[in-house]
DNA sequence: TAGTGCTGGTCTCTTTCTGAGACTACCACT
DNA sequence: AGTGGTAGTCTCAGAAAGAGACCAGCACTA
């Protein structure tokens, strides 16, 4: 067998496999996926999902953020109804973060791959050091 | 009462919570998050948990990905230990990616979040336009 | 009464990352 | 001899992210 040329005859194959199993390139999917996917979004619903925080409270517990991505980032998951902002007309006004139902459902789906990552990121890393053994 | 004000004490209390909880500033699980967090990662991760793609076929499978970011997307899943890569000797080389066990860990606990997506991408939708609705 | 610090931001500048497209080298088929 | 398919690499422009200054208002303190 040379049979290992696999050309032209499955391109459309394979698009409907991906379609029917997964959605790849056009679908609405893709797009939560993605929204989900930002650096800071998995971290910062991480932290809302705990309790509700303040804006400062998030700035000092997530240290390395800057003030301008957790404004946006926050800005950005508001926007996709995951999270609820909340102003009180205190002396100082305060902003208070919490989830939404919405939120709340989403991460409890993500929160599977924390699990996940609790239980395997030894291997992940042990992974990347060998491959970069490898290739030294 | 105007307790509305918890600033100091609440601090390391808050980093607690969290630190048991769900792990955020300092931890492996954040890595690992993170790794997975990529615009193309998730995308690929989908596209090889259906069957191992050649270089070429994934290029046509997601075709708005650019060669230079398959060819390093692909690299990282490999360095994490996620993808495996194999190069036949064919006339003209070709070159195989498939997931490995761990990779198939990994996107089994990622499918919860995929599953969510796919029943819920339209409430999300709808936040969307109801937000920017709001803000106009 | 002026200084300091807290509230939640915005604005600008720099660096980093991403994306598009040209280019390589080899081989098969026409 | 030319065309197309294999898997990439390289370069350059544009987009996104990060660092840090700045703002306005109020409370507490010296």
């Amino acid at each position: 067998m040379d049979g290992k040329v696999i050309n032209l005859k499955s391109k459309m194959e394979t698009y409907k496999a991906i379609s029917g199993g997964g959605n790849i390139a056009n679908c609405p999917v893709r797009e939560v996926i993605q929204g989900v996917s930002g650096k800071w979004r998995s971290l910062l619903m991480m932290a809302l999902a705990e309790r509700p925080y303040r804006f400062g409270e998030l700035r000092r517990l997530v240290p390395d953020i800057s003030q301008r991505m957790l404004t946006q980032t926050l800005y950005d998951l508001q926007r996709d109804g995951y999270v609820h902002r909340e102003v009180f007309p205190t002396k100082p006004p305060s902003v208070e973060y919490s989830l939404t139902d919405l939120g709340r459902s989403m991460f409890g789906a993500f929160h599977q791959l924390i699990l996940w990552a609790e239980l395997n990121h030894d291997a992940v890393r042990a992974a990347r050091a060998d491959f970069d053994a490898a290739q030294a």
